[in-house]
DNA sequence: TAGATTGTTAATCGATTAACAATC
DNA sequence: TAGATTGTTAATCGATTAACAATC
């Protein structure tokens, strides 16, 4: 089993990995752990977690690393998002090409306001016949707050299985439906604080 | 002292709190347990780490929490942050207006691309006059991969004490700078394999 | 007084770290 | 064989949950 944290970890180890796959064929859990700046025994357990296995006084081999680590992350197995609320956020995102690298497609948002409608953006009726034509099954919120609510239950109804909340208000689902609250501006002020502690 | 966790869950409290202050004066942890989705022992923790005091068989005050929270979240005490990297996600940040509501001010982004260089974008050459100037803080990183280790260094010159990197990459940075990373395309890798569980 | 709700103390759970045995 | 490195088992730490006493 792969912990929360574990996971939360890997994309770290990947990028890193990536990077070091042109210099060595091998790499040991002392060295990571160097580099990254995490205990070397946790690297040795996230390691195991992921079921790579190493060598004693050689290390782990770089490309199994990076394949188990794609594997745990799914980078293979493809699935489709879609975004409502075609803002700045909401335009960012669909134009931002960092979630291939996980197998995720995010190519059209809806919105309700005419002026948003176009190119990779349709308006938001169409949202349930794309859904159902492309089986999309992560919905991704960049509405106001108040509109946050509606978005998601008509995603709901449009099949969606997962939904990926861009602000802080929590909403009410039914169960069977995943949901992840991403708080850019609270990840930020966390940072702010950090600053009068060092 | 407000445990980090605790700190995530404020911003959601914030926000219900708002919207419940204008139906009560006055709410139990029960209630707000309810409605969050959390354990109401949890609520109650977490509002004694804020020192907010609640009245046996009433309640706390809707009023005085919002205060507490904001004053733990530092809503009032003001920051300044800059961007560099002028893309799309940098540029969405820079119009994105959420981060006021945490007191901080994202006005500018800096980047070496002549052709984005222009209205709230400025060259990265001014990065260092413009930080000593305003006295920023806060260094909010938005360049490709490859370039983000030295525009870090070169916040650090223009002496920025914490740095919010959106890549996976790891910084290598002196002591006394408070870093975040902010993998969005993790975040929502993570909600991905939510599905399967579910 | 009785009952609802707060607030504290103890138990549980999960993740990290330390110690050390296994192995190439 | 000796030494480096893996991998496992036990100890520690922090956060959540449960039990219950305090209080309005």
């Amino acid at each position: 089993m792969v912990s929360k944290a574990t996971l939360g970890r890997l994309p770290t180890y990947l990028e890193y990995l990536k990077r070091q796959r042109v210099l060595t064929k091998v790499i040991s859990s002392t060295t990571v752990s160097r580099e990254l700046d995490l205990g070397e025994v946790q690297v040795r357990k996230d390691f195991a977690s992921i079921s790579a296995n190493g060598k004693p006084k050689t290390g782990y081999n770089v490309s199994e690393l990076i394949d188990s680590i794609e594997t745990v992350l799914g980078t293979n197995t493809k699935c489709e998002a879609v975004i409502v609320g075609a803002g700045r956020l909401g335009k960012a995102l669909l134009e931002y090409g960092g979630f291939h690298d996980y197998g995720i497609t995010v190519k059209t948002a809806f919105d309700s306001t005419q002026d948003k409608i176009g190119g990779s953006v349709l308006p938001i009726e169409e949202l349930a016949p794309y859904c159902a034509l492309h089986q999309v099954e992560i919905g991704i919120i960049t509405v106001p707050q108040d509109a946050a609510q509606k978005t998601a239950e008509l995603m709901v109804k449009s099949g969606i299985k997962a939904i990926w909340c861009l602000s802080a208000l929590k909403l009410d689902l039914p169960d069977g439906i995943a949901v992840h609250y991403e708080n850019l501006s609270l990840s930020l002020a966390n940072l702010k604080q950090k600053i009068k502690i060092n």
